[in-house]
RNA sequence: GCCCGGUUAGCUCAGCGGUAGAGCGCCUGCCUUACAAGCAGGAUGUCGCUGGUUCGAACCCGGCACCGGGCACCA
């Protein structure tokens, strides 16, 4: 889209077409707000201060609904905080995605039949830099269209060179304090990326398999033991079989030997708790190289470890006649070997879980590796200590405990990649020590540079015993993407120079929106990483929101194709109209929400709701143009209190309210509830009640003379007044959900200059004086009056043009002192010809046979109209009138007639309840009184 | 196996002790000069099942069923 359809902003009438056109405007003031630096706060500005630093996508991606949902949560949040006046920094950034970008440079290699090693590490690494340049910035623009309040003067990267810096001191920090330790251990492999990963990135999946059961002979003698498993080809590397120590089937074997099938190798029975003697045969073959479980058992009884696997997935030399087959090849060779030789006992279809590395989509490997590990337990327990104070505090609060149980039992956290788009570990090997090259175990030295390293290296390694000169190499692995994530939150502000102005004022972060999938990988690492640094959490809340689903309920996804693209929504409707749509579906508890969508035209009947909501403010606003009189808010000025009618007196009280729930959903992140009550209160009470209520008195006749003319613009001058300052405040209070809109017909109604922003204008200040709970209670029972009287009209099947004179006769003395007091608003919105309102003595004195009747609560409508009457829609509507009365009679009298009920129910609701009793009846009476009438 | 959500109108969801609501969709009538992307009117529910607490339960408690999700995992 974006050719510059940059209409010249609309400041009078007759500028607004009759339809709102997102496309131009949002452009427009998109670009205003960033050349003016709206959103580029200043940290020694007053105001108490307000931060959120954005998740950052990942530089490979392209904007989804999640960004554009996550996006319109915070953004209407930041820009809430803005308009009460905090000094707020939104901070914008994007990831650099170690694995994820890799895979993509590597891909483009293969095409060109080349490896990354062909290349070389600098030259592969400025191809990276170059692909970043020119891809990295398209999710940056796309958010730029949804209207994101953030300062893009301070947009980071994780891969800068202030980030990058952070990275190299955490990581020294965190040795220096023994919480970073380099070691052999049994990781996740994935050979698909040819690098470790951590065991977030591992997901189970169900897979359906064979359970292969085998024969392994015992060494003495001429029994066997039979064992089963779902990955024969790891038998190459088993050093032991275990059961359990009380299964009397085997107790008498432990410590004897077995003979390994196709390998030879004698391995013992060992005894182990692990073992459920209830599955299978009871005996497990121990393969400590190749399962985490068996490592463990591995560990308890001192087995060797024997890789039988090299880094690839294919099959190493210690595989014997199996080595170079590739894993699942080799699988089927040592089956079909077996088999052959006799070892086979059967096998099962079985379904199983089969770890599966995220990024590589492919099963990972548990290999021995040396790997650089985060020593996390110290981390997270300063992580539980905060949260007992509810730092930070979760909101929905329920995910705290999901973090508390991840932070408990946590395990160590493997950082290092093999990969070289990344932070590159600054650890130097000192390869003197061991001939040169890098082996599990030439030492190291942890520096901030390369000058530093060779500092602390020649002072361990050069003199005495040490011969050869000290010749260093920088560890080439990387690290983990989330290491340098989990340092965002005061990274971004400057960390580590505890001195930077960013930092001091804006850190810890007020909150932080994300979704709850991220919650381990990316919130418990941000929190842990704090706490070592900043000895405080990053941040007061985390908003938790949930996904956004598609049509059929269905989680979006790449692979599943089951997207909605949020650009084409954007171009169609509009991004204001997408994000209200996207927040106006948050329920309280931080639930998924799901996005009506049709694959066929890519229409959304949700959004489109939303866009018809925006095509209603644009509008009303332009009623407002047509009826102001070139005035604005500011220069109508308050209206006098004295001289307000009933409907300015109702929507002002409407207005504070609504004010006073809006700023405290906003602030709560009731962000939907917000959303609703802003449209109910925008529609349904704005535009349908008191935009029609004062038409009238907007019109003021040319005949009018003298005293009359004055009073009658006078009148005409408060409407205006109250028009002009409702729609104003209702546009500021809508502005966090639809910035452009409302900056749009902001600027039109108050004829402000292009320099200013409604984004930047205060929240309104709330009118306590005008809440008026009786007022609205009574206006009410107006609406419901005209209401009845509409019916009335529809059931008789009257034109619009058709006039008819109206009767109301209530015995409650308020209700027709309202009724009497809106007798021209009545007269207007229900056409009628005259309207009267009377006692029901006066009515009995002059009774109104033949007419339309309608009761609702003690009100009883009369439209005397006899001979245009259908008698048989009447007595219909007569009838549903006497059914609905019963039934309500019933029911009241069913609960009175229990004495339990009037015994111990609260008094106000027995009476409430005779009340009601008493004013059904009475319904049900006038009603009957009707239809008998009718003859 | 453990933990967390959900089950209310055709659809999406509010309501969380006083007898059920909204939006969309649907039906009827209207181009009433802000808006047909609109206006007015209307219909629609044994609130998953089952016990219990209570004068009173969609709402609180117990059990069950089904649908999601997370964690752990037995070869």
């Amino acid at each position: 889209m974006t050719e510059a359809a940059a209409a010249a902003p609309a400041t009078a009438a007759e500028a607004l077409p009759k339809t709102y056109d997102p496309v131009g405007t949002e452009a427009r003031w998109q670009q205003a707000w960033e050349t003016s630096g709206a959103f580029h706060p200043d940290p020694s500005a007053p105001g108490e201060p307000f931060s959120v630093v954005i998740p950052p996508p990942n530089v490979t991606g392209s904007l989804h609904m999640g960004h554009a949902f996550n996006t319109a949560l915070i953004d209407t949040i930041v820009r809430f905080q803005r308009l009460r006046g905090k000094n707020v920094l939104c901070l914008p950034g994007t990831d650099h995605a170690s694995i994820a970008v890799q895979t993509i440079l590597e891909k483009q290699l293969k095409a060109d039949g080349k490896r990354k090693e062909d290349l070389g590490r600098e030259a592969f690494l400025e191809k990276a830099w170059e692909w970043k340049a020119q891809s990295g910035g398209t999710i940056v623009g796309q958010l730029r269209r949804l209207g994101y309040s953030v300062d893009w003067q301070r947009e980071r990267f994780t891969l800068d060179a202030g980030c990058s810096e952070a990275v190299i001191e955490a990581f020294n920090r965190l040795h220096e304090q023994g919480l970073i330790y380099r070691g052999e251990y049994l990781v996740n492999w994935c050979p698909a990326s040819g690098s470790a990963v951590s065991d977030l990135e591992v997901e189970m999946k169900e897979v359906d398999g064979h359970l292969w059961h085998f024969r392994y002979p015992l060494t003495a003698g001429g029994g066997f033991l039979e064992v089963a498993t779902t990955r024969p080809e790891t038998l190459l590397g088993d050093t032991a079989v275990a059961v359990n120590p009380k299964d009397p089937r085997y107790a008498a074997l432990v410590g004897q030997t077995l003979t390994l099938p196709l390998v030879g190798r004698e391995i013992p029975i060992v005894a182990d708790d692990h073992v459920d003697a209830e599955f299978g045969t009871g005996c497990v073959k121990v393969t400590p190289a190749h399962d985490p479980n068996d490592f463990a058992i591995g560990q308890r009884h001192a087995l060797p470890l024997i890789t039988v696997m090299a880094k690839d997935g294919s099959m190493n030399e210690a595989a014997g006649r199996f080595q170079g087959l590739d894993r699942f090849e080799a699988r089927k060779a040592v089956v079909a070997a077996m088999e052959e030789e006799g070892f086979l006992v059967k096998v099962e279809d079985y379904r199983h879980s089969v770890p599966f590395s995220d990024r590589g989509k492919v099963p990972v490997e548990p290999l021995l590796s040396t790997q650089w590990f985060v020593k996390t337990e110290p981390l997270a327990a300063r992580c539980r200590e905060a949260l007992e104070n509810a730092d930070p505090r979760f909101v929905p609060e329920r995910w705290s405990k999901v973090y508390r149980d991840w932070l408990t039992d946590i395990r160590d956290w493997c950082i290092s990649r093999q990969l070289w788009w990344g932070h590159r570990i600054p650890a130097w090997f000192v390869v003197s020590e061991t001939g040169g090259a890098i082996t599990d175990t030439t030492p190291y030295v942890v520096a901030r540079n390369a000058a530093e390293a060779r500092q602390k290296a020649e002072a361990q390694f050069s003199g005495g015993t040490h011969a050869h000169p000290v010749v260093l190499e920088q560890d080439p692995d990387a690290l983990d993407t989330w290491f340098s994530s989990g340092l965002w939150p005061f990274s971004t502000l400057g960390w580590p120079n505890a001195e930077a102005a960013d930092l001091q004022r804006w850190y810890p972060t007020s909150v932080l929106v994300t979704g709850f999938d991220i919650i381990f990988f990316w919130v418990a690492r941000m929190t842990m990483m704090a706490g070592a640094f900043t000895g405080q959490m990053p941040f007061q809340d985390v908003y938790i929101h949930g996904l956004v689903r598609d049509e059929n309920n269905r989680k979006m996804s790449k692979s599943a194709g089951n997207g909605i693209d949020p650009l084409l929504l954007i171009d169609r409707y509009g991004a204001d109209a997408l994000r209200f749509a996207l927040v106006r579906e948050v329920a309280g508890a931080g639930q998924d929400i799901r996005l009506d969508y049709d694959r066929k035209s890519d229409t959304s009947a949700t959004v489109e709701a939303s866009r018809n909501f925006a095509n209603k403010l644009w509008n009303v606003t332009r009623f407002a143009l047509m009826n102001l009189d070139g005035e604005t808010p500011a220069s109508l000025g308050e209206p006098d209190p004295a001289a307000l009618q009933l409907a300015d007196r109702w929507i002002l009280s409407r207005l504070a309210r609504v004010n006073r729930e809006t700023a405290e959903r906003y602030g709560n992140y009731g962000l939907g509830e917000a959303a609703k009550g802003l449209y109910e209160f925008a529609w349904n009470e704005v535009c349908d009640w008191y935009v029609e209520l004062i038409k009238r008195r907007l019109q003021v006749p040319v005949e009018l003379e003298g005293a009359a003319r004055e009073a009658a613009l006078a009148d005409q001058r408060t409407a205006r007044q109250v028009l002009a300052k409702a729609l104003n405040e209702l546009l500021v209070m809508l502005q966090p959900l639809m910035p452009h809109l409302t900056e749009e017909l902001w600027h039109g109604l108050t004829g402000a200059s292009e320099e200013t922003f409604l984004a930047l204008q205060p929240w309104p200040q709330l009118d306590e004086a005008a809440l008026n709970d009786e007022l609205e209670s009574s206006f009410a029972d107006l609406i419901e009056a005209i209401r009845v009287v509409r019916n009335l009209r529809a059931v008789a099947g009257l034109k619009p043009s058709q006039s008819v004179p109206v009767r109301f006769v209530t015995g409650r003395s308020a209700l027709a002192g309202v009724l009497s007091a809106a007798t021209a608003d009545i007269t207007a919105l229900t056409r009628a010809e005259r309207v009267e309102v009377l006692d029901p003595a006066a009515a009995e004195a002059n009774p109104a046979t033949k007419a339309l009747a309608g009761v609702s609560g003690e009100l009883q409508v009369l439209l005397p109209i006899e001979g245009l009457v259908d008698l048989e829609a009447l007595r219909a509507r007569l009838e549903k009138d006497i059914a609905k009365a019963d039934k309500e009679i019933k029911g009241l009298a069913g609960r009175l007639a229990n004495p339990n009920f009037a015994d111990k129910a609260p008094p106000e609701v027995v009476a409430e309840c005779k009340a009601n009793l008493a004013e059904a009846e009475a319904q049900a009476e006038l009603a009957r009184k009707r239809l008998a009438d009718l003859g």
